[in-house]
DNA sequence: AACACATTTACGCGGCGTGAGGGTCT
DNA sequence: GAGACCCTCACGCCGCGTAAATGTGT
């Protein structure tokens, strides 16, 4: 039983992305999606899961290509790592602390945005204070 | 009596940007930095503020720098609409909506982030339990 | 035949990196 | 006069936007 496939312009609304970032993602070998006979390209489910991760380390985490393309390595190296037959201790050390860096970076971003909300919530108070005594 | 100045190269030691950018931000009249005879450029205390508040409105929020203009303008007009004498309700109600979508971005970046640190951490877990049971 | 998709190729822009060639000064 | 700064061009890269010219088919 196959999975479903979807064309570049489904993907492009699922996602948000745009048709050309889409391929240029292929361009730079981040992903690899199947092929009809007159080169249409066809996307898988995990097709699209990748995209959006891509995405999100993209726009949300501010990485480049190359450093998503190092963290999406990273990711088939847990995989591999967390098999069951895997026993390199050494590796899985520098797996756990390449996660941990990655982990820091992304608690980093999170206190930025929590100080920005912070300030600009405050601003909407004091709007909303002098919106309240203009009403009267 | 005078507030420090700060030289270009200070300013970027403490901003963590590097100089080509700070002097990109003035190209593009995001900041304008005091000039000496020779035309060095000068940074008060709240260039370097504006600077920092730049820097994040483009990293973390991932906006691009006609963006973080608006955005810069609309704190301007918050200082103008909070003032004692400033009556213009409609006015105020449009700042308003626009600092709300401003909040708004924010908080579904901070979703994204939320989701994101969490596989990691799930991973993580899994990679610390396998580490565990090899060490014995 | 017409239409809405798809494909590749390629030029252009924003946001810088990185010299080159030249002044200035703690 | 030798560093260690500063300045202004100006070219180049990355991550796309945006045609242009062409092929394919729910």
């Amino acid at each position: 039983m196959e999975t479903k496939c979807y064309q570049i312009d489904e993907v492009a609304k699922i996602t948000q992305l745009t048709k050309r970032t889409i391929r240029y993602y292929e361009d730079m070998e981040l992903i690899k999606p199947a092929r009809t006979d007159a080169s249409y390209r066809l996307y898988s489910e995990e097709d699209i899961e990748l995209i959006k991760e891509i995405k999100d380390l993209r726009l949300q985490l501010g990485l480049n290509l190359i450093e998503v393309k190092h963290i999406l390595g990273l990711k088939s190296k847990l995989k591999e790592v967390l098999s069951e037959d895997y026993t390199d201790i050494l590796y899985l050390e520098d797996t756990m602390t390449q996660l941990k860096k990655f982990i820091q970076i992304i608690e980093e971003r999170e206190e930025i945005l929590k100080r920005v909300k912070g300030n600009s919530k405050r601003y909407l108070e004091n709007l909303e204070e002098k919106f309240a005594t203009l009403k009267e």
